[in-house]
DNA sequence: ACAATGGATCATGCAACTCA
DNA sequence: TGAGTTGCATGATCCATTGT
């Protein structure tokens, strides 16, 4: 049978098989016979020419190399197909179903928890689903269907990506609470750099900060690196050194209870700009479109705030 | 060696569809 | 409308492999 011909049952049993690694155990959980589970198998595998499993007998079955391929495909499709009798289903009605999004670790733990908050109690009978990652893993998960829209910084992404700047946050200095220049209103980076300087070492981050810098030609003293914000935060409060964050905090108090201060930078400094992500050639179902339009609401009130 | 496990094959029945 | 066709599911059975 030619591939288009398939039914999409045949690609339901192929993932139950998958993810069972057993046909009989994925027949017993479809409702169906072996046999029947079997044929299926066989027919996509003719219908592709490719193996899709290694038969190991009294041992079930393991993908092969094409067949994981081949299963990556068959989800993103299956999902896709999913959305479509969901939307189907939601036509004349109100907005409902699963909405799967990404988010870059700090805008999730700063902004998306009010973002959720808020848009849930608006529509309740969306539930948002989010899956938290640096940018790499979020670009993945949008490629791979399974992220529909990202919060992320709109930095080094590739042009495949529709890109919705919602706030820009400017580079500032944090210091600590006692720091000879705590008490000035805003200072110029030069001012620091012979200081031990706290890192924010994540990937995107990393590449941001060295663009800082580089804008005043000047190279940070680099002391301590993290991947944690808050631990970058306790560092700086208890006299590690300075560090330059554009992450906006509510609280000027650590974990453990020290203060800092963040003080405005005079250069002319490149910001971080958080961005609405998602693939630019895949229209938002209404139920993603409905979070970018909150999103977007949101942020505005931000602006406004701060 | 033998029992258990699990995939493949075959014959058959059933339901939906086509066509005269 | 009824006979023929097609596609799919099922039970029975076979066969390969593993574990004891």
């Amino acid at each position: 049978m030619n591939l288009i011909d398939l039914p999409l049952r045949v690609l339901r049993y192929f993932v139950a098989v998958a993810d069972a690694g057993n046909v009989t155990a994925a027949a017993r959980g479809l409702h169906v016979s072996q046999p029947a589970v079997s044929l299926a198998i066989r027919q996509l595998e003719t219908a592709l020419g490719v193996d899709l499993f290694v038969r190991q007998h009294a041992r079930g079955v393991a993908l092969t190399p094409a067949g994981t391929e081949v299963l990556r495909e068959v989800r993103k499709l299956l999902s896709q197909v999913n959305d479509f009798a969901t939307t189907l289903a939601g036509v004349g009605h109100a907005l409902r179903g699963t909405l799967s999004i990404g988010c870059l670790a700090y805008i999730l733990a700063r902004y998306l928890p009010s973002i959720i908050s808020g848009f849930t109690r608006k529509y309740p009978e969306i539930e948002v689903v989010f899956h938290e990652g640096d940018q790499g893993f979020l670009q993945q998960g949008m490629m791979e269907g399974w992220i529909e829209l990202a919060l992320t910084y709109d930095l080094q992404l590739p042009r495949r990506f529709a890109i919705e700047r919602m706030l820009e946050l400017p580079a500032y200095a944090l210091l600590p609470a006692d720091h000879r220049l705590a008490r000035r209103r805003a200072i110029s980076l030069k001012e620091l750099v012979d200081e031990p300087c706290v890192l924010l070492d994540m990937p995107i981050s990393r590449d941001y900060f060295a663009s800082v810098f580089g804008a005043l030609g000047v190279a940070p003293q680099v002391r301590y690196r993290t991947q944690s914000v808050e631990a970058v935060r306790s560092l700086v409060a208890n006299g590690l050194g300075y560090t330059v964050l554009n992450h906006p905090s509510r609280t000027l108090t650590t974990y453990d209870g020290k203060q800092t201060r963040a003080v405005k930078l005079t250069d002319a400094l490149p910001s971080a700009p958080i961005a609405a992500v998602h693939l630019a050639d895949h229209r938002l179902r209404p139920v993603a479109q409905a979070f970018l339009d909150f999103t977007r609401e949101f942020f505005r009130r931000e602006r406004r705030a701060a």
